[in-house]
DNA sequence: CGTAGCTTTGAAGATTTTCAACCTTAGTGG
DNA sequence: CCACTAAGGTTGAAAATCTTCAAAGCTACG
């Protein structure tokens, strides 16, 4: 009972060798279940720039985690576009949507050379039955998950161009942050036109936003990289643009 | 082992009384399995038009089963305005974005007259940890509300007007369906403006688009009430609006 | 019957998209 | 080493869609 909880710094080192910082990080994990997770993952070859981790219809086996390098995900417009669904940072967790069909719904494919580990879900599974704490951690990544897309969507329904473009990088930054690196300069992986198909804008009006953002002293831009000068005026932006467009009900009560 | 799995039959009259069709149906459940379950469901009071389900900030213990009725989950501005991110129909759960911080994320009022039910989540997750399909069944459900999300998440970066609309009705008139409800005719317990704050719409704006959409023959509106005449048209419309405005990349390789 | 709330409709205004041209960067091959 | 090309990015002007503001109609409910 005494070591029943292994510290926090003995998960570290041991998922320093899985990557699954995510998973196992918060829980309360014996040595033995760490290294029965351990024992599942496998590491996959790294994937050069356009490969794909899954592709849209491919049966479902595994959830992916990003190790290094940066993966989108997105959906085929029957015309033969692409429609960006999500950018996923190392540490996140992808694949999550095709436990319910067997079958991935979206197509996965990394933007710059990247590693991704596999998660044999069904493993995964058999030993969330017998752990309750990784069971309970799965619950949580996918209630994660339910969230961010909830925000996603409510700041899709809502907000000008601008608001969903501040909002947008202010998430990357807290999400670069959150991974041990600088909050405020990172590089930007995606295209303008992948950030504007995210975003629901064309690439048009995502380049001038960034000129904007630039000339208003927010933001320092060189192609990909990005400077956050004035975060405080940034975070303003992301909550309220400059002529507010309400499509907001009124509390009716 | 030869009661092992129950039939369909059984489970379907267990669940009429703990309305946990979308829970337990596809799963293989003895008996045994099945009471316990039913155990520890609890049946809400009805709630009366304009009740809440549960608002946000309130500490998470519950899921919640949509009995009869339909519950709009929605968030709130600064300003004090409601962003919807949701309608729930019967058989549907909500609550589950929650899971993760012990917090719901969001409130949930009911549209009208509606009956919930409470499952208490811990118990229903030690309850998983015991049987196997009901872990699985769980992960399912998550899964597919990330899913739906997704898609719907596709739709507002993408579509017009016209096009956000069509997919709205279309995915209203499935899920009616699939509740045994009629595809073609249906009431909206929503007001235009709820309507149009969970598809970022003026409330106007939809307003004129069932203007539009009943003079082209598609539709017929009469108020809340909506009767589908022409459904591949409509079918059209949702994938691709009339001038395709498109935030879609084209394929890089 | 009258008021309150929702819906419809019109016209003006704003934001965003589209089309088009041009610029920049990086990579290739002569 | 330089010119050339392809891909991505920027910028401008016109066009379209959607929002906003405003007013009037309809329904329901007390």
């Amino acid at each position: 009972m005494a070591s029943r909880i292994v510290s926090f710094e003995k998960i570290k080192v041991a998922c320093k060798n899985c990557t699954l910082a995510t998973l196992c990080l918060p829980m309360g994990l014996t040595p033995d279940d760490v290294e029965r997770l351990d024992a599942i993952v496998k590491r996959s070859r790294p994937l050069q720039k356009g490969d794909h981790v899954f592709r849209n219809g491919d049966p479902f086996h595994n959830l992916y985690v990003v190790k290094t390098g940066t993966v989108k995900t997105y959906t085929e417009s029957p015309d033969g576009g692409e429609q960006v669904v999500g950018f996923h940072l190392p540490g996140e967790i992808i694949g999550l949507d095709a436990i319910q069909t067997d079958q991935h719904g979206c197509s996965a494919r990394v933007l710059e050379t990247s590693a991704i580990c596999e998660l044999p879900f069904d493993n995964l599974e058999d030993l969330a039955s017998h752990i309750h704490s990784l069971q309970h951690q799965l619950f949580r990544l996918l209630s994660k998950e339910i969230s961010r897309d909830t925000e996603m969507l409510s700041l899709l329904s809502k907000s000008t161009a601008e608001e969903r473009l501040a909002t947008f990088l202010l998430d990357l930054s807290k999400r670069h942050q959150q991974r041990g690196f600088a909050a405020n300069e990172f590089f930007l992986s995606m295209s303008r036109q992948e950030i504007g198909s995210y975003l629901g804008l064309a690439l048009e009006t995502v380049s001038r936003l960034f000129t904007r953002l630039q000339e208003d002293g927010i933001l320092r831009v060189e192609r990909k990289h990005i400077e956050i000068l004035d975060r405080d005026h940034l975070a303003v932006l992301a909550i309220k643009p400059a002529g507010s467009r309400a499509n907001t009900c009124q509390a009716s009560d």
